[in-house]
DNA sequence: CTTAAGTTGCAAACGATTTGCAATTGAAAA
DNA sequence: TTTTCAATTGCAAATCGTTTGCAACTTAAG
């Protein structure tokens, strides 16, 4: 169950869109952003840094690089930050005007990734808000189980 | 708002109690050990190693004592483990049978922590788990916003 | 083509957590 | 109690993910 199953109609965004996105906030765009926003591109699941660096082309860049483009692109709201709770953080790229808010189902035998549609009830969330009397209330969610390859 | 909010009604744990969870088990009860229970038993939110560390009185244990310690009482259920994305772990005691499952409300300026009562509707997760032919499935579930004192 | 600001690589620094190992200490047995 | 041995501790070194200082190097604007 190494592969994702994609419920979530996410287009895949155009290079030149997310370059232009970066250009617009006076980024510089480096070969080495160029290649971490083709892979984040080609791949609509949350990566680890490391993972990124892998699929690095040969003489890829350094993992400080990596680092710090995530950092980059999530101010810019161009990547989405997950944790499952493995230290490893995770990114997502993010479609422009969109804020990447969802959740995933991860296999705690494969570490297989599912995308939920699912996300914790509205009204809930609101209640919980008031009723301690917080405000911009949001929440970190992640389902584990074990995936049908795995239960066997 | 550096207090917490008790909405459960948790009973402070008696230390012999836990102290003989741990014998039960074919556990030493070590001074490290029981003065780190008898913190825990007086704070019930969730305490990183650092906040247990600075409760422990003078000439206290190393810290790699309470990393230890830590992991035991979770591999016993005795302790929940707790992750606020801020990278430090924090454990809460668990009742006896318990499982200790529930959430926080944390606020992202203070750090408070308010425990909620609320959790993931069960029916929908059956279904995200049933969907996805997922077994065993569980959540991790936090939420973040400011709180009253925050706000102003 | 020049240039200044933005970026990169590299290595060192970090913070949380883990681990190897010798010295110490519970607690079961004598 | 005293003996005895496995469980436990302290300490320092090792890991891991991530950050940072800095000099060398690009990008993009003029």
């Amino acid at each position: 169950m190494k592969n994702c199953v994609h419920k979530h109609h996410k287009k895949k965004q155009e290079l030149a869109s997310l370059t232009g996105r970066l250009r617009r906030e006076a980024r510089k765009i480096t070969s080495p952003r160029a290649a971490i926003l083709e892979i984040l591109r080609h791949h609509p699941h949350p990566l680890t840094i490391k993972e990124i660096f892998a699929e690095l082309p040969k003489g890829g860049c350094d993992l400080a690089t990596i680092y710090r483009a995530m950092q980059m692109l999530e101010k810019l709201g161009m990547v989405k930050r997950f944790d499952f709770g493995d230290g490893a953080a995770r990114f997502e790229l993010v479609g422009e005007g969109e804020d990447g808010h969802h959740h995933h189902l991860i296999c705690t035998r494969c570490a297989g990734v599912v995308e939920i549609d699912e996300c914790f009830p509205e009204e809930i969330e609101r209640r919980i808000a008031s009723v301690n009397g917080f405000a911009g209330v949001t929440h970190r969610l992640e389902f584990f189980g074990v995936c049908p390859g795995c239960q066997k």
